[in-house]
DNA sequence: GAATGATGTAACCGGTGAGTGTAATTACGG
DNA sequence: CCGTAATTACACTCACCGGTTACATCATTC
């Protein structure tokens, strides 16, 4: 009954819906975050996927579905980033680094740049303080570190919380000016912001 | 026929006029930034200063007049603060803190966290440009600071489009956390900033 | 106290978009 | 080859809201 290939490579029909699925959560990411959630209709988003609307609520309950279904989605890989980060054996320095590495490679998709570029309002209360929750996690794990760093001497002492919300202010905007044709690649932008986190803008001579 | 007190304290009609005006602005700023543009109709900006919505058109234009002039009012403020760091008998370093400090003293009032709040799609092409074009302005001064900072020495070498792009990042992004109950004052906020910009997080022993 | 400014009342128009119901059609799996 | 999943066509409801206008009224100023 349930179907054989559960792990095959014929795609089940249950695995097909889900891939469907995920195509329009993508194609409602990209659109929001270019043109906002309420100036994107759900005939753009049907559109993009090359269906009509009727067939999307095949896939989704409703537009909000859609946003929240990116945010859950998204939050599902920035989980696998802040597990890598958590290795106990990495030396504070190297797990900043690591999350701070991974969550800008994120934010530089669609999926994570919608947490970054969509504002709350557009979900309902209880789906607005699940994802307040999610983001939160984040927040403290960064900050986590920083405290860390700072007990173990290998960090100047400063306010976790600020540097953690500059941070990751940094981080979420970059998905706001760098959506263009050519982007600058990721990587440039992380090694950069890295330098400037961990060494600011003054030479070693000044201090 | 102009009338007399054009210094008076009595406040003339034109003067009436455009204080009530900027406090439609205002009111209007703060719901932008609180519920979104779209989100907020004009019967609300309407109830927020205790007029009619017939009222405000004897203010304004229409709804996108109301965003446009919080813009515009926004930006006449923020020139004032980026004249102060122009002062070239200053040092480089300074000139940045006081652009820093500023900037953020800005966007922590409601009229100035606009422009970091709502998103551009909201605005007319040709007001869209505009706009684009005065935040170009702002990024281009400290860019240029940054620039200048590093062929005098006093700074380390590094990409001063990026490192730009973080610091206004950073800055941006404080209204998106700090618009709570007992927001954490933006003089605090600036000189932990400062501090990771200038001298990162990296204890001095460390390099 | 007349003129003009300022504000309120109360509609109307036009557009838009989410979401639904239904029936018909196509694709595919067992 | 039958049944069910997937999809379309399409019309339709429902609600909201922005822009605008016509008219009346109160307030200020000269």
């Amino acid at each position: 009954m349930e179907s054989n290939n559960s792990t095959g490579s014929q795609p089940s029909r249950a695995k097909l819906r889900a891939a469907k699925r995920r195509a329009v959560l993508e194609a409602g990411a990209r659109l929001f975050n270019d043109q906002g959630f309420e100036q994107t209709s759900l005939e753009e988003i049907a559109a993009a996927v090359s269906v009509t609307k009727r067939t999307l609520y095949y896939y989704v309950d409703s537009k909000e579905d859609i946003l929240f279904g990116c945010h859950t989605l998204g939050l599902e890989f920035l989980g696998e980033i802040m597990d890598q980060s958590q290795d106990p054996s990495l030396p504070v320095t190297e797990r900043i680094a690591l999350l701070i590495r991974g969550y800008c490679a994120w934010v530089s998709t669609d999926l994570g740049a919608t947490i970054a570029m969509v504002r709350e309002h557009s979900l309902s209360h209880l789906r607005r303080t699940e994802l307040r929750a999610s983001k939160a996690e984040v927040d403290f794990q960064l900050r986590s570190l920083i405290s860390q760093g700072i007990d173990e001497g290998v960090l100047r002492p400063c306010d976790p919380r600020l540097v953690t919300a500059a941070v990751f202010g940094a981080l979420n905007w970059i998905p706001h000016w760098n959506r263009v044709e050519v982007p600058v690649p990721h990587g440039a932008i992380a090694e950069q912001y890295l330098q400037l986190v961990f060494e600011g803008m003054l030479p070693p001579s000044a201090r």
